[in-house]
DNA sequence: GATTTAACTTTACAGTGTCAAGTTTCCGAA
DNA sequence: TTCGGAAACTTGACACTGTAAAGTTAAATC
C-alpha cells in the first residue's frame, strides 16, 4: 500500500489524458456528435480497445471529456473576472463575456458538455469541475440578490439568459436561420435585466 | 404533368410520415441522440433501406423529424397565447409557458430540434416550420420594443432567457446536478426583465 | 401488351461499441 | 534469481450502424 501511485499511475495518466485530448480534437474537427472510441484510439496511436480499458465505455470517455471541458470553461470565466474591475456589475458582465467567449471559441466542446449525450453527470470528477463553474457564477451573482429573494433566483436568471444566448448562437453551423444571424451584442440584453444594486 | 400528385404521392406520404412518427417515438424512448434509420424502418415494418429512399440519408430523416418537431412546438406556443388574455404582458408569459411546457413534455424532441445534430437547417420544409415558431415570438414581443431599440433585441432577450431556462432544465436526465434541481419558476425570472410597456 | 417508373427489398461493405481472451511488461516478494 | 501477479494494453469476434448498388414488384402510361 506504500507504492501504489508511482510510475504505473503516471503512465496511465498519460494515455488517459492523450485520449481525452484526442477526443476533444475529434469533437472540434468532426462535430459535437461525432465522438468515436476507435478514432480516439487511432489518433493516440493505440489499439481500438485501449480506450475501453481506461474508460469502461464511451460514456466514460464522454464524461471525462466533459469534465475537462468544464474545467476549461470555468477557467475562461475565472480569467475574465480576474481581469475586470471589482465592481459587481462589471464582474457580472465579465463572466458573461467569458461564458460566451468560451462557447464561440470552443463551439463543439461547449455544445458537447451541455448536450444530453452519454455524459454521466453523477461522476465525481465531472461534478467537481461543473461545481467549480457554478461556484464562479454564484459568487459573482451574490451582490445582486435583493433581500427576500433567494440567491438561486438571480443565478438562474443570469445563467438562463447567457446560456440561452450562447446556445442559440451556436446551433446552426453556418448562420443561415434567424437563430444565429444578426445577434445583438450580449451587453445590450444584459442591460434589460434589472438587478437591485 | 397533369397527374403527378395523386395516389402514388399519397402512398409515399404514408410511409414517410410513419417513419417520422417512428423516429419521434424512438427519440422519446431511446434518447435524443439515439436516432437510427434501421430502427425507424423496423418500427414501421419495412426493410432497413426503405428510409434512405424517402430521405436521402440520416440527415434527411433528422431534418424531417425536426421540421415536425418545430411544428408541434409552434402549435403549443400558439395554443398558449390563444387561450390567454390579449394583454401584451400576459401574451408574452403565455408563449413562454408554452415554450417551457413543450420542452418538458417532449424532452427528447426539444433537445433534438435544438441540437447541433445532422439537421439541415436550410431545408425549405424545416425552415417554414422554424420560421413560424419565430414569427409567434416576434408578434408577441412587438408591443414591447421601446422606440429606438430594434425589435430583434427584445425578441432575443426573451428568447435567450426562456430557451436557456428550458434547456438547462432538461440537460440532466434525472436532476442530480445543480442544473436541473430546484429551478425557480419561470415567472419569477421573467419578472426581472424590464420591458418598456 | 410493352415499357417505364415509383417504391421498395436484398445484398454487401466499412465503420461503430463492447466483450472475452490473449499478450507483454514490470514490480515486489520468495 | 526466479516467480507470481497485476497493469496496461492487443487481438479477435460479434451485433449493430449508415450507405451504396443492384434486384424486385406492382402500378401507371403509352
Amino acid at each position: 500500500m506504500t507504492s501504489q501511485t508511482k510510475t504505473p499511475k503516471a503512465q496511465t495518466r498519460n494515455l488517459r489524458d492523450e485520449l481525452i485530448d484526442a477526443g476533444i480534437e475529434l469533437l472540434e474537427s468532426r462535430g459535437p456528435d461525432r465522438l468515436s472510441l476507435r478514432e480516439c484510439a487511432a489518433k493516440a496511436g493505440v489499439s481500438h480497445a485501449a480506450p475501453t480499458y481506461h474508460f469502461q465505455n464511451i460514456a466514460g470517455l464522454a464524461t471525462a471529456i466533459a469534465a475537462r471541458g468544464y474545467r476549461l470553461f470555468a477557467d475562461e470565466m475565472d480569467k475574465a473576472r480576474r481581469s475586470a474591475p471589482a465592481e459587481p456589475r462589471q464582474q457580472l458582465e465579465a463572466i458573461c463575456h467569458g461564458y460566451f467567449a468560451f462557447a464561440r471559441s470552443h463551439r463543439a466542446l461547449f455544445l458537447f458538455i451541455f448536450s444530453a449525450q452519454n455524459i454521466n453527470r453523477t461522476d465525481l470528477d465531472f461534478k467537481r469541475e461543473a461545481d467549480r463553474a457554478y461556484e464562479i457564477l454564484r459568487e459573482t451573482c451574490a451582490p445582486f440578490a435583493p433581500a427576500g429573494t433567494p440567491a438561486r433566483e438571480i443565478e438562474l436568471l443570469v445563467w438562463s439568459l447567457v446560456h440561452g444566448y450562447s446556445h442559440l448562437a451556436l446551433i446552426d453551423k453556418d448562420k443561415p436561420t434567424h437563430i444565429g444571424s444578426s445577434m445583438p451584442p450580449l451587453d445590450l440584453l444584459l442591460r434589460h435585466i434589472d438587478l437591485k444594486n
